[in-house]
Order: C-alpha cells, then structure tokens, then sequence
DNA sequence: GGATATTTGCAATAATGTTGCAAGTTTTTG
DNA sequence: CAAAAACTTGCAACATTATTGCAAATATCC
C-alpha cells in the first residue's frame, strides 16, 4: 500500500483511483503488461483513455518502460529503481516465452554491448529474447 | 529489373505489377520499409489491403524480415539470400538513427548470446540500437 | 472547507489492420 | 495461342487500436 503512494508521491503526481490500480497491478505482475491486459484485470472500470493517459504518464516519468515487440503489441514493464524522468535505465534483456506468451524482465541480465560500423555511434540498445520460460520448461 | 524477376521466380510467385513495385522499393532502399513508406512510394497506387498482403507474403516467403521497435511501428527491410521460406535468418543488429530516422540493417553484426537464468531457453534474439548513423555523424 | 489545479469520462475522429467476395491478371496446359 | 485453372487485386464492410477537445469530477493546496 505504501509502496504505491510513495511512487507516486516521489514522482509528483496525483493519487488517484486509476493510477494505484494500475500501478498495483505492475507491481503484482512478474513479467510485462500490455494494454489490453489492464483493461482486462480493472474489469473496466476505467476508461479506455484512462489507461492510455496513464500509461504515456508512467512512462513520462520513468516509472515504467515500454518494450519492443516483433509482432507489435505494445508492452510496459516496472523501471528498476535508477530511472529518472526522460532518462531509462532499462538496459537489461526482456525474454518472451513461446507457451506461456508472457514477457519478463531479465533485469540481471545486462544487454552486452556490440561492435558497430564505422560512423556509427549507439546511444541506447534494446535485446528481446524468445524461447522457454523457467515455468514452461 | 532481372534481379526483380528472379526473386519472385524463386519464390514461385506470381509476377505482378505491385509485387514488382513494391520489391523494387526494397532493392532500392538502405533501410526498412514501414507499410506507410511504401503506400507513399507508389502513390497509392495499389490498395491497402494489396500493400498488407505483399508485404505479408514476402514474409512468409522469406523475402523481408520485420523488426521490432519500441515505438511500435511495423518495420519490414530486404532478408539476406540464405533466407528461406518460413526459416529465417536475420540474427544481425539493426540500428535506428535518432537524426534522419532511417532503420539501417547491420548485416554484418551479429546478435551476442547471452546467458539466461536457469530454466531459460533461448530460440531467437532480437537486438535493435539507437543513435547516429554514419550518414548524420 | 473552498479555491485552484489536475484528472477523468464521454464523444468524436483518426489510424491501422483484417476478411469475404466478385472482378481482373497471371500462369498453366493442351 | 487461346481457353481453363489458379492466383491476385480492389472494394466494401468491419474490427481494433490510438488520439484529441471539452465539460464534469476529483485531488491538492492553503
């Protein structure tokens, strides 16, 4: 209960209804979230824009990271601790299991770095693994 | 225009005014096509849907891979040739410049293993980097 | 508790993607 | 080379996903 107005209050936002169902719900959840699975875990009882504002504004603030995904769903998972506003840390591997369909955060798992081509200069690196997860193994 | 032919052939398919066209963008692009550059490329002369169907069909023969992104755009640019129906190849890194946009296959870099927990089964890896090309640098 | 600032829900709109089917093309085959 | 068979296209309708303006509701500040 704590934990979610303190994140809230630390990023100086209201605390409203939605946002600690929402946040609750990242926080309960052990891998990625997309937006169609809040809808679905509020029963609705938010509004469509709802959730997308409030998605746009934890991302804003660095509380949750969005993920890419091959076949384009858009997914959000929990920011470790160190991310700011406008500036992630989410540098680990996100891993997305074949069977079971969920996406978890390898945040031990640090994306290693890469040789790049001449006049290349990389600022940022994203690695998404698919396979078996621990659970379906 | 041969090599246009020969890929079609290759891949039995038909040889048609829009599969044409729309391989001829990719043979000519550096970068990954989205589905809106190619409507915008060939002044909507072909339909939507006949835009999605290609485009789906060249995946599924190999032709083109997608690439993920974080903002969620579907991105699709040209397979190396030891690329095969249903079996692709693609493990290299694609580099997304924060400057002019543009999605840049790095065929020569390949994705780094990485070590999963325990349990983890790895069967195929994505890896996309931010920052300058060498055009922007 | 009341003024101020923020957030929410609704309605409308836009963008994106999918499916069935008839008409049009391409390929095959005799 | 023409007719048949196979495949591809465009249209229409529909489904899903996302965005914006604005008034009503809620939260914060004093």
């Amino acid at each position: 209960m704590d934990q979610l107005l303190d994140i809230l209050k630390k990023n100086q936002l209201s605390v409203t209804e939605g946002r600690k169902k929402i946040l609750e719900l990242f926080l309960a959840s052990p891998g990625a979230l997309a937006h169609a699975d809040i809808e679905k875990n509020t029963d609705a009882a938010f509004d469509r824009v709802t959730v997308y504002r409030t998605l746009q504004t934890f991302v804003d603030k660095g509380i949750i990271h969005n993920i890419p995904t091959s076949d384009n769903s858009i997914l959000y998972a929990l920011c470790k601790d160190n991310c700011e506003a406008g500036h992630h840390h989410d540098n680990h591997v996100h891993f997305i299991c074949d069977k079971c369909n969920k996406t978890i955060c390898l945040d031990d798992v640090t994306i290693p770095e890469v040789k790049l081509p001449k006049g290349f200069t990389p600022k940022h690196a994203e690695m998404v693994v698919n396979g078996t997860c621990d659970d379906c193994k």
